[in-house]
DNA sequence: CTGAAAGCGCTAACAT
DNA sequence: ATGTTAGCGCTTTCAG
């Protein structure tokens, strides 16, 4: 049983082809009768539409590809299903890669993504070279930038600013009398993992507090890599003669890390420890510690693409804009007021 | 800019456009030196073949649809995680569509999908009519069901024994002495949530004990719906002379309904009550209670899948196969030893 | 309002 | 080893 083309409906119903179309799209005008004759062919053979042709024509898929670190982690996988649910409506599908935080996967996912001829590209990236990505938009691929800004212009960005909210969630520990933080950091490559760094240390400074690279612990936004490290520094901590009172965590993957660690060597948060996360972790209500943290509003975030979205796809060269979505500063029980 | 076309490459290097495409393809011999000069012109000239077209000509897309319930449940997330990863490997992308437990919307995604062209379908259905699932298979896509058995034999399925494995959750409450025990029901809809409550009962009536319907709690697989539900039961039966000592929950999103309900009331697991659940909830290690549950082995799981993918890409005609995965049951700290 | 025909970019016979 | 050519199924001018 092969399936049926226009040029069977055309046989069937004894009109021609482009009057087939045309009741297909319905963007012509086409007589009553003849539209209801060329439908019952198309429901006698059970006939739909080949849109690998129809794309070839019309050089448009309606497939949208999402290039996220690992759609395993509930961030992502979050913005994922809220992207979704406003592509459905548009008649989108949502082609979902993972990176691993790899450059090398990265670039030939990009690679496979023009190879399909996806319509847009809305892209977390690992790596900060913007080439690519300016071949992909010469190639008619609209680009959105979320999450971490490589900083350049000619692509829309949406996400946070991290730099503003890392030091706010830095002077919260402060605030709180904590005067030595440690850090966790993201990979290098990461923009995000720079700026929450950053603005870390601005914190820090601008309090008169020394930021020294012993505060920081490699974590690469990997809970596994986190952990182990963590554990190191924790450890080591612990014979301190002046011991590290806090730690901040610049994602939610590695936070997990850090409660794990914390309670493998039996360290109450926030007795013993306080922590801060940048990016919220699951089950927040449920789990204890409650930790304090900068929440991530994807709502909004996926809102903002989806403006993009729809202006680019009206308009492919419509202005470029840089959005910085608002987010929400959940208070915890993570950290401890010490002095 | 236009995007260069192997017309283009065969323009700038001199050879026809049959020698670029079997440098493209490798499929045939080409001479060393022709090769180079082609590969030449693709470079200089940014080329990168147009898949659409291609597919087009071979009716081969490389593009699966995974249809599944919400992407945003950690238990389909890791699965899409795995199975794109290793589907990287063999050059397929992964179309991600989400259901929200509607079979409407399942209808019309499964006709997205047909007409996108993708060369696999995997899915975890909501309706159990297998109808459109063989006019997919008619037309040429192979169709493999995860996680829900509809009890056809023309499609291949990967997923738990529901049956058995409930049983067992429900005669180990039943060992640590509980006889009142509530069942929290996912949707009427999905096979798996039946087969979940027949082993329920089965173990139940096995150990002469009555299963009344009033013991259902009604969660539809959604974490909020099961809060709601749960709440009024726990309250009510705070009354009883005799109340529930335990709880079954049938699936991951509904345990987390269940631990929220049972805080906000300041009802303590297990020492207030116990409950288990089918399927693991995230951060079981952080979270307490530690609950008691079956884990649902997806390495596994994915790994079957691909055997079945690699199979059918072969011969597309090849035996059905009806995979259970052999699930792990994780022993917290949620069940209390009653009497 | 409808039909004929060109062609989207590529692959795969079929020639040479 | 390389070139020529016929489509894949559809959209979209252009004619009528």
């Amino acid at each position: 049983m092969k399936k049926a083309t226009i040029k069977d409906v055309s046989d069937l119903s004894g009109y021609s082809i482009s009057t087939v179309s045309r009741v297909l799209n319905g963007n012509y005008p086409v007589k009553k009768q003849t539209k209801e004759t060329i439908l019952e062919a198309i429901n006698k053979l059970h006939f739909t539409r080949n849109s690998v042709a129809r794309n070839l024509r019309t050089n448009k898929t309606n497939i949208i590809g999402l290039v996220v670190a690992d759609i395993n982690n509930p961030y992502y996988s979050k913005i994922a299903k809220a992207l979704d649910d406003g592509l459905f409506k548009r008649n989108y599908s949502l082609l979902v890669c993972n990176t691993d935080e790899s450059e090398q996967k990265e670039c030939k996912i990009l690679e496979t993504l023009i190879d399909k001829g996806v319509d847009f590209i809305i892209i977390s990236p690992v790596s900060k070279n913007a080439e690519l990505l300016r071949t992909i938009k010469n190639n008619g691929i609209n680009v959105i930038i979320i999450d971490r800004n490589i900083g350049v212009s000619d692509f829309p960005f949406v996400g946070s600013d991290d730099f503003k909210e890392a030091k706010k969630l830095t002077e919260y520990l402060i605030t709180r009398g904590h005067s030595k933080i440690a850090f966790i950091t993201g990979t290098q490559k990461a923009t995000t993992s720079q700026e929450r760094l950053f603005g870390f240390r601005a914190a820090l400074v601008e309090n008169h507090l020394t930021f020294s690279n012993e505060s920081l612990i490699e974590g690469l936004y990997k809970e596994e890599m986190a952990y182990e490290n963590i554990t190191k520094f924790l450890k080591r901590n612990q014979h301190n003669i002046q011991p590290y009172t806090a730690i901040f965590s610049s994602n939610n993957l590695m936070t997990l890390g850090l409660i794990k660690a914390a309670k493998e060597l039996s360290i109450s948060i926030p007795n013993d420890l306080s922590i801060v996360s940048f990016g919220q972790i699951e089950l927040q209500d449920i789990i204890q510690p409650n930790v304090t943290c900068i929440k991530q509003n994807i709502d909004s975030m996926v809102e903002l693409i989806f403006k993009n979205i729809d202006q680019l796809a009206d308009d492919p060269t419509a202005t470029i804009s840089n959005d910085f979505i608002a987010n929400s500063f959940l208070l915890g029980n993570s950290v401890k007021k010490i002095k």
